[in-house]
DNA sequence: TCACATACGTACATGCATGCATGTTACCTT
DNA sequence: AAGGTAACATGCATGCATGTACGTATGTGA
């Protein structure tokens, strides 16, 4: 096609370029902001726009952070979620997916989730129910985990799946969210701890690789 | 009149008892919405009060969130931390704080540091830096409790303390703000988890207590 | 190349929360 | 009990961010 060896962008080109570096942007600062010291202008500013070409993809600042959700939401579960999910141990997909959460952590778009989370928890707000939903939706994937592997022993007793889960993925988002940048010890104490928190022992391999 | 009934108070009592009245307001406030969705209206209200109440204890909202973190710090130090420091062993001192933070966390005030610390981590204001003064500190208690038992051989070996006491207090926050409400269990689950971190075994009496 | 559509920039209006200045009420002193 | 001071209420001004209307530039199709 001619139109792949024009150096002139095409509309749509042009357009999902504008978009991918408004969300990018607008990921960043959220991480790091979050929802409400958002300011728009800053978030156009740093993709190098204007306000102008955010509201022209945008609904507006509330759409933009949904959009930035379902965003994070997709390349979380093809990175990290898909994987786990495809493990048939339950053992070995939780703590895959403590260990890939991690890594998925260490760049700073990943923080939005926790960031929105505890911005919009308990209240009426879009956002905060997109959150809840995709937050249910995990949780209940690691829940049912949880049952599995009660049951065939290789969990111990402990408190209802639904509720360890919730310890699960929250003792997990408070670790990777402090430990950004602390690579390798991120990967090693965030499976560590959800060990913990599923009543597992400490993995075997942990005290070779250390010495006191 | 009404002033008859009202049990007459002399100024300072009157001064101290609608401080409190506006801190806790104030702190219920800053757990709910964090420190940008905070209305000082709202504050004032729910305290029984208006904004000029407000002004005239506080300097603003800046002095106003300040006073809280400090509050919030001396009833966590005296409840949890002053009870934990007097144990003397290391392992012992760790998971009764985990305990202990989860008890006093039951309390809706309690999420005020994990809101306003995920608000204003790596931003230069008043308000993250004395955040960032109190967990420092903290984070220097644990990992100095940590090394301890790394050397007496009650805590396996693993990252540097000061980094597993990061983790420690990231997931132990991370689970208890997530549970609240969900007594026993957060107690329960709060010590798993620093367990987890800490590289030890599960507690021997944690099977004993649930059916599978 | 010319008219149209879409991407983007700019300027203005609105709402809202803070901070302050000025009143009003409760408490203390003599 | 009367004046004074501190506690508290109320109205106003300012700043800032959002949202929107309109102007400009760039790509598209005939």
């Amino acid at each position: 096609m001619k139109a792949a060896e024009r150096a002139r962008r095409t509309q749509a080109e042009r357009r999902a370029q504008s978009r991918e570096a408004l969300l990018e942007a607008a990921a960043r600062g959220l991480s790091r902001n979050g929802y409400a010291n958002l300011v728009l202008a800053q978030v156009a500013a740093d993709a190098g726009y204007t306000r102008g070409a955010l509201y022209h993809q945008f609904a507006g600042k509330e759409a933009l952070a949904l959009a930035v959700v379902r965003w994070v939401d997709e390349t979380w579960t093809a990175e990290v979620g898909a994987p786990a999910a495809a493990t048939t141990d339950p053992v070995e997909a939780l703590t895959a997916m403590a260990r890939g959460h991690a890594r998925y952590c260490r760049r700073d778009v990943a923080n939005v989730m926790n960031v929105l989370w505890t911005e919009f928890a308990g209240r009426d707000h879009p956002v905060g129910s997109l959150i809840t939903e995709v937050v249910d939706r995990l949780t209940a994937q690691v829940a049912e985990r949880i049952a599995e592997g009660r049951q065939s022993g290789a969990i111990p007793p402990g408190p209802p799946p639904a509720t360890t889960a919730t310890a699960y993925l929250g003792a997990l988002e408070g670790v990777v969210s402090r430990l950004t940048g602390q690579a390798p010890h991120d990967v090693e104490l965030a499976e560590a701890t959800v060990r913990g928190v599923l009543g597992l022992p400490p993995s075997p391999h942990r005290a070779t690789h250390h010495t006191r």
